[in-house]
DNA sequence: TACCTTCCTTAGCGAACAGTACAAAAAAGG
DNA sequence: CCTTTTTTGTACTGTTCGCTAAGGAAGGTA
């Protein structure tokens, strides 16, 4: 089995290198003669691999969101609280989002802020991501409004939105060179306005 | 005086228009076709009146920041203290980022943050912009520990980077589709993480 | 009227864009 | 061995990018 020539490049380290091309300089910041290089592979054998650059980016997007995106579900859905778990997002976020190892802030917010009417498509997938994303929150906080542990009248949409709103902040000012520190000092201020229990 | 043939296009509207389509796509975003074509004008009459593409840009910059954008260095200047001044600046853009009549967020906020390498000038220049909005937050805050009306011990750099992470958040949410309601929602969260008198 | 300066239109420049035709190369199946 | 299948590198496609040369058109000045 597995006839025909085999691939000589290794097609997962390929794509974590087209990630960190996306990341760090968006959907169309990121040309395809960029990626061929980064990735060490001619233009043919991206084609063949990933289909064409939306599909390449999908992917990335797909990935990005198992590995590196994964630390907000993961806090939603392991703490005890909507409080701790609220708390554990925002000081994640500060140390992920400003980790040297990997371009600044998150993918899925700052990948496609600018594109021209043309990827408009692109944009909308990405912007229906976050909404799911703010929908998780609001789920979060209305489980612990259910459970009693906030007040009954407490405005879950206008929570997560807020949160929603400093996530994306801190996305923002991390790549604007804001240090880790910084962060996690925005995340303690931002804790501050959780309900009164 | 006024020698030669007079133009006739109106420049300041043109470049309303220009700063119309480079706060919606941004930088990269918008191609010079789209500009003239919005603009009513043809290239070569761009190209005579406002230089070249970054110079342009770099003329809406500025003209946005004496127009849509100087509700905040007026409301740090004209209130009386810093907490009213900071409730002021988000209950403003609140308002401001969406206002129906010009695309949602802040053009200075979301116009660069995707762009290939060729130019990261442009980013550089508008991440400047923003670090000198961050140092005036952070201004208004030491004046009014400075007066007593904060405690001495109050962390100026951190309270200015989180209200301008909420700040930058808020810009992305309207991006992303959030009402006006929402945004003033998470203005009034945001207060309440004001350091206490 | 005859200029003189500036603007506008047409047309196109070289470079970069995403994507591909083609044939040599390298493996498995017969 | 030969055929089949898939990947590979080279070279290229048509389109769009930012930008401009050239010349006619339209105003003010004399």
């Amino acid at each position: 089995m597995a006839r025909g020539r085999p691939r000589t490049f290794d097609r997962a380290a390929a794509l974590r290198q087209a990630t960190m091309l996306f990341w760090q300089y968006g959907y169309e910041g990121t040309s395809v003669a960029e990626l061929t290089k980064r990735m060490g592979i001619n233009a043919p054998s991206l084609y063949s691999a990933f289909g064409d650059k939306r599909a390449l980016f999908d992917e990335v997007v797909e990935t990005y969101g198992q590995s590196f995106g994964s630390f907000v579900a993961v806090a939603l859905q392991e703490e005890a609280t909507a409080r701790e778990a609220f708390a554990r997002v925002l000081r994640e976020a500060a140390a992920v989002y400003t980790d040297p190892e990997h371009p600044a802030g998150c993918l899925v917010i700052s990948a496609t802020t600018n594109v021209s009417p043309k990827d408009d498509d692109v944009a909308d997938a990405m912007r229906e991501l976050r909404r799911s994303n703010l929908d998780g929150f609001r789920e979060r906080v209305e489980t612990d409004v259910a459970a009693g542990r906030l007040p009954a009248g407490t405005d879950a949409h206008a929570l997560a939105v807020y949160y929603a709103t400093v996530v994306q902040g801190m996305s923002q000012q991390a790549r604007d060179g804001a240090s880790a520190a910084d962060l996690a000092a925005v995340a303690e201020l931002a804790m501050a306005s959780w309900p009164a229990g």
